[in-house]
DNA sequence: GTCTATACTTCGATAGAC
DNA sequence: GTCTATCGAAGTATAGAC
């Protein structure tokens, strides 16, 4: 998918330009806010899908292997959750939805990856939650899963659109709620 | 906003065209896809902005006015969680995150509606919850609320990627959970 | 009032200059 | 290997024809 078929000239792959042109991407802004002509990305990456896959897919491995260092180290509800309360990642989703709604090409990279990051995190949620005794009729893992990551997505895109009223007694609730089922993993 | 400050001219309010304009944008297909010509948009909207625009206060209005018409006929917990079940809803509310990643006016916009719906909606889980005798301590609405916005929002989301594993589950499990917290409403 | 010819700008991409 | 001149297409908008 990203190997080169036509003859066309490629830029190096070690390329300070070209990891320039990444971190520009992946905050959204592409060459020209990065004080870089418009015509590199074209010279790195052949087309603006393989850009933003590249972005995305480096993104996306990080997370599930951070996913899978906090579970080795703290596989707690409440890691879980401050994992996910992290507002960049939902973030981050986001814009590549936006992104995806145009490219199929990144429509498809980010199921293949949902379903990986899925796969990771319900185990994660299995254990945690089977730790603290909580049974899979009170609150099936797939449930909880879905329920933390559509909070985390919605407060995410209300605060990107300055719609902030309720989040801080919602977070609150949560750790509590998290507290109250597993006093153990606590730390304020 | 929506006020012509320019002398250049502008389609009439009632004309078909107009209507065909807002009917295809809606679906996302602005134009061609209609079969009518780009620049009629630009006859009767101005800007994309505009039309945009019109189409989503178009919906958003409609939404407020069917929550608060579910209110006064059926109040209650699954009657709301139902009106949010409703994919259409949610998948629309994506379509819009996506432009407004580029137009400020949508962004600004969307801000102002989330507020209002917001207070609708919360009214309304506010007064099912005390129904049914869930204190605030227990379950702040504004925490229902937001998870079940949050919900129904991943699972358009995915189901939009065609990722769907867990969703059966996931709506079974929040049916039961309202059955059995309020087992009046309950219908099949 | 309705629509189209036209222009301008941005985007995506290529070929060619250094 | 690195970058820029240039092009075609699409998106956005205006002036003018019917």
């Amino acid at each position: 998918m990203t190997t080169d078929p036509s003859p066309r000239r490629i830029g190096a792959v070690d390329s300070k330009t070209r990891a320039q042109l990444l971190d520009a991407a992946e905050l959204l802004r592409v060459a020209a806010k990065a004080g870089l002509k418009p015509q590199l990305v074209h010279y790195y990456f052949r087309t603006m899908d393989d850009l933003f896959l590249e972005v995305f897919r480096r993104r996306a491995d990080e997370n599930v292997a951070r996913v899978e260092r906090a579970i080795a180290t703290d596989g707690s509800l409440r890691a879980l959750w401050r994992l996910h309360a992290d507002p960049r990642g939902a973030r981050f989703n986001i814009e590549f939805v936006a992104l995806a709604n145009h490219r199929k090409a990144i429509r498809t990279e980010m199921a293949r990856y949902a379903e990986k990051y899925r796969a990771v995190q319900l185990q994660a949620v299995t254990t945690a939650l089977r730790a603290v005794g909580v049974g899979d009729d009170e609150l099936p893992p797939i449930v909880a899963l879905l329920m933390m990551t559509g909070l985390t997505q919605v407060l995410a895109l209300e605060d990107a659109l300055g719609v902030t009223a309720g989040h801080d007694t919602t977070r609150s609730f949560i750790e509590e709620a998290i507290a109250r089922v597993d006093p153990s993993s606590a730390d304020h």
